[in-house]
DNA sequence: GTTATTATGTCAATATATTGATATATTGAG
DNA sequence: CTCAATATATCAATATATTGACATAATAAC
């Protein structure tokens, strides 16, 4: 490798470091500052997660265990300790499938949609509006952009550990 | 308020999700595949932010348990079952340090040197190679400013927590 | 009907992450 | 010297997160 082309490794090696650990900062504050946002209504980051998946018009029927899991992007077993939590707190209900009696539907209550609209909903506007400042529509699009173009490349990642023909 | 400026706050609020959804989901995912590509060296994402940050020659002498937390973001208590596992590890060591016997050094030592060169880097940055596939040097440089921008704003939120005096 | 697959539950071990409370040692200001 | 501030340690409670292993029940394939 010529001394140009190993310059240009190094920056490129170093401009994906700085990258990465920005990433991990903002995952870092994200857990924590949203949490924070949320916290009166005794809800963190995760279960702020699940009730926005559970509260679209599309899981008005309820997700099953392993649909939830694969949209959040976590462990099954994770997401059984959350969701005994927000069962626990009132906020979802777990039902069995009539259609599949193997599958779980997970179902947002009365009571976790209240919450959700009525004092979680205003307090998240906020907090978008305080971490989005200085951000164009056009910002957040290509912000967004770049995020889902990073996820696709990591989902690669975690699904081809070995097997070296995903899809 | 107007209907027309009422379907932009909608529009606006949905694209807002969708960045914090995304971002949500790269946090989990970054964890999972990044602590998978290092895990032969028994390292975790938690623990390569904490090598990257020593290694760097700024921190030659070591960094104490305050500025650490603070530039990886995380809370003391925390850092301190992280840190105590890579010592015990032999990845890094704590002294006492001369000018201030209040504060701990943290420092790399000579084996977890080794085994960030010679063991991890080569892996992460094989990582970075396929987690930023697509991404020119250009999409790097926006991508992270757009990280560092949220970062920004994110900081504020975690310290102005009771401080109301937001325009 | 037997069997394989699927969906979930559960237990265990480990690591990461927070806040809050309490304690100790050291430094620096007066 | 006294006292406040600083830097850390430690304990506790809670929540999130992973993999691995084993069990069960229901579906689907034969």
């Amino acid at each position: 490798m010529n001394p140009e082309k190993q310059t240009q490794e190094i920056v490129r090696s170093e401009l994906a470091n700085r990258l990465f650990f920005k990433l991990y900062q903002c995952a870092n504050l994200l857990h924590k500052t949203g949490t924070k946002a949320v916290e009166s209504e005794g809800l963190t980051t995760q279960q702020w997660a699940i009730l926005g998946a559970l509260s679209r018009s599309g899981a008005a029927q309820g997700m099953n265990m392993g649909d939830l899991a694969r949209y959040l992007m976590v462990s099954r077993q994770n997401l059984s300790g959350v969701l005994g939590r927000m069962e626990r707190d009132g906020r979802i209900e777990v039902v069995t499938d009539t259609r599949d009696r193997r599958s779980r539907l997970i179902r947002i209550t009365r009571e976790g949609w209240k919450v959700w609209h009525e004092q979680a909903q205003p307090k998240i506007h906020d907090y978008y509006q305080a971490a989005l400042e200085g951000f164009s529509v056009s910002d957040q699009i290509h912000a967004t952009h770049y995020l889902l173009k990073l996820l696709d490349n990591m989902e690669r990642l975690d699904r081809g550990g070995d097997a070296e023909d995903a899809d």
